[in-house]
DNA sequence: GATTAGCACTCGCTATCTTTGAGTGCTAAC
DNA sequence: GTTAGCACTCAAAGATAGCGAGTGCTAATC
């Protein structure tokens, strides 16, 4: 059984439909809407073969067919690609590029800007994060004893940039114990880029060993992760959350909660999109390790400032989403930025 | 009829259960609850008075009874104050400080900590603003023209700051118009402190004029607000979005999304709470002049930095709130921080 | 006169049952 | 290989009944 022309075509037409509607497509609706020159039943057999590739899916016996992710990716690495791909008119790009210039400043509200024009077009919760300044490497991290409930963290990286924080702890330590974790932490950590600092998951490696040092790293990583956060002076704006309200995938009370707290907890989020990779890069569901994404995408393209740092655009939503568009959108809107904020310097303009 | 003692009693009662349960309370509940020394049928008379004396509502005929808003009122107001108040423990009172300094750092950090700690002993949406430095006040506006599409937008204070943003306009204007504009701004907004002018609602002034000048005031307002936040340096932060699906008032998802729309178009919303008044302030329901907090509660305290920068802290959510225990936490936080940051420099210490 | 017991009545919820209709899969004819 | 026809499935929507928490009134009681 191959994919044939027939069978690739009644699939692009129930994702399109899917897409839309977020229904199961059935035959009849499908012979209906669509000229494929064929009768619900073809269309019936067709979907069954189509099912039994994997490409579809059947909520219940008598329902229509749902797309599967591998339809999703299918139609991402192939279809779009192949001639497929969402052309935006010269409208849709006068309007977005008049929107994102409006008002000519600094970067940073640019990005914001961004981030708010792919959410009012895809009507999805998007992102957007600052770029990231990262040839610098740690170089060491002490913590320091101040009082018997304060100790002193020190970041130091290769350049020089010098980062203290006080912080209180709750629980005690010991001299000895803060040089253990100061001598671990440097081993851990030295050489690394501050972002790859950011996205290493060191307290692990402190859970099995000894109770209390475990206890004093935790009290100590929080801190550490958010001092490094400000090294990197990466921020992440989001806009359209209150999207999701329209997104029948998540018209559960349940569902639109756990996206919610999915996106609050802003120190793994921006973890996880700082991993990612380059470029225009989908994910499709389970693609997405984290265990939270398993039924949504994430589509994020980069964004280049003087050819270099490197910013990140995205969006997150239902695997459902209009992925030809929204690919399209992104790339625009990335491509734009990079060639505003291009070596000579764009038209940053303020003060 | 007069609001005796038991009447109080027993409205007190019904307060606390409700604000409790959310379900409205019956007589029967309420005789077998709490220890008012009378029987159901006594109670169902009381609250009939209750009712008639508007602090008490009835959803349907077969339901308990609800407080009504001037019953919060009366309870903010007399019951409260009056021996009513709600003391936080020592524990309660250690573990909010000692969250609270946990890592001692910069202002900015504490402020956004306690809106985190807030939101999480309420379980409410808690906000924070950060002070703002507010002597200074305007003296001219001046938009200024520098090709066909972008002008620029000047403004000038009194001590002498001064802020350029280049804006590309989408509408046309004349340099005529631009000096008619600027004049009427500087008109209009001289002498004010910035936190004033960010308050004014100018477009009005202009809708009645010729459109033409409307239409330019209509884009360069977002702008020059925008701009005034930032040389007011005013940044607002949120918690606890996420708490409002656990809040049976917001468990129907229209009721959700009006809420988390009202919260996330921020620029109004920081208006709303730059102009409350200083210090503890409860607002219940319709007291709210804006009408999509009509069926809200916002309880805010301000703290000071250096006894004079004044900075807000507060929580939203539904009318029926724990408005005793809210305002001690808010207090006690508000107290803390305007302490901590007292003339001596509090304890700031970083890089 | 205030309090309480008793009772009829109200009405939103929940559970159960039925109906409806979109959709499938299979078979047999074209 | 394609299609018409038909029996079958099953979620969703509507209808109905019963439950139970709660009220308001009346008459008896303290």
């Amino acid at each position: 059984m191959s994919l044939n022309e027939r069978k690739l075509k009644i699939l692009q037409a129930i994702i399109g439909d899917f897409v839309r509607t977020a229904e199961p497509v059935g035959s009849r609706t499908l012979s209906k809407k669509y000229d494929l020159g064929v009768s619900p039943a073809t269309i019936r057999n067709e979907m069954s073969d189509l099912e039994d590739m994997g490409f579809l899916t059947h909520p219940h016996t008598s329902a229509g067919r749902v797309p599967s992710e591998k339809a999703y990716r299918l139609y991402v690495d192939e279809i779009m690609s192949g001639g497929g791909k969402y052309h935006l008119s010269k409208d849709e790009k006068d309007s977005i590029a008049s929107k994102l210039y409006d008002n000519v400043s600094e970067l940073d509200k640019t990005i914001e800007r961004a981030a708010e024009i792919l959410s009012e077009i895809t009507n999805l919760t998007s992102f957007a994060m600052t770029p990231k300044q990262d040839e610098d490497t740690l170089r060491f991290i002490n913590v320091l004893p101040v009082d018997e409930s304060t100790v002193v963290l020190m970041i130091v990286s290769e350049t020089g940039k010098v980062s203290n924080t006080a912080l209180k702890l709750n629980v005690p330590y010991t001299d000895e114990s803060l040089k253990i974790l100061s001598k671990t932490m440097t081993f851990n950590y030295q050489g690394k880029t501050l972002s790859q600092a950011l996205t290493m998951d060191i307290i692990e490696s402190f859970e099995s060993d000894i109770e209390a040092m475990s206890r004093l790293a935790k009290n100590i990583m929080p801190n550490f992760m958010r001092t490094l956060e400000e090294m990197l002076n990466v921020r992440l704006y989001m806009d359209g959350l209150s999207n999701i309200f329209s997104i029948p995938e998540y018209n559960d009370l349940g569902k639109a909660k756990l996206f919610m707290e999915m996106l609050n907890k802003k120190e793994d989020f921006t973890k996880k999109i700082i991993t990612r990779e380059d470029g225009l890069i989908v994910t499709i569901g389970t693609e997405n390790a984290d265990e939270n994404m398993r039924e949504c995408s994430l589509v994020t393209a980069t964004y280049h400032v003087d050819g270099k740092l490197v910013g990140k655009l995205g969006v997150i939503g239902p695997t459902r989403m209009k992925y030809d568009q929204i690919t399209s959108v992104i790339e625009y809107l990335t491509d734009n930025i990079s060639n505003a904020y291009k070596l000579t310097g764009g038209e940053k303009e303020d003060d």
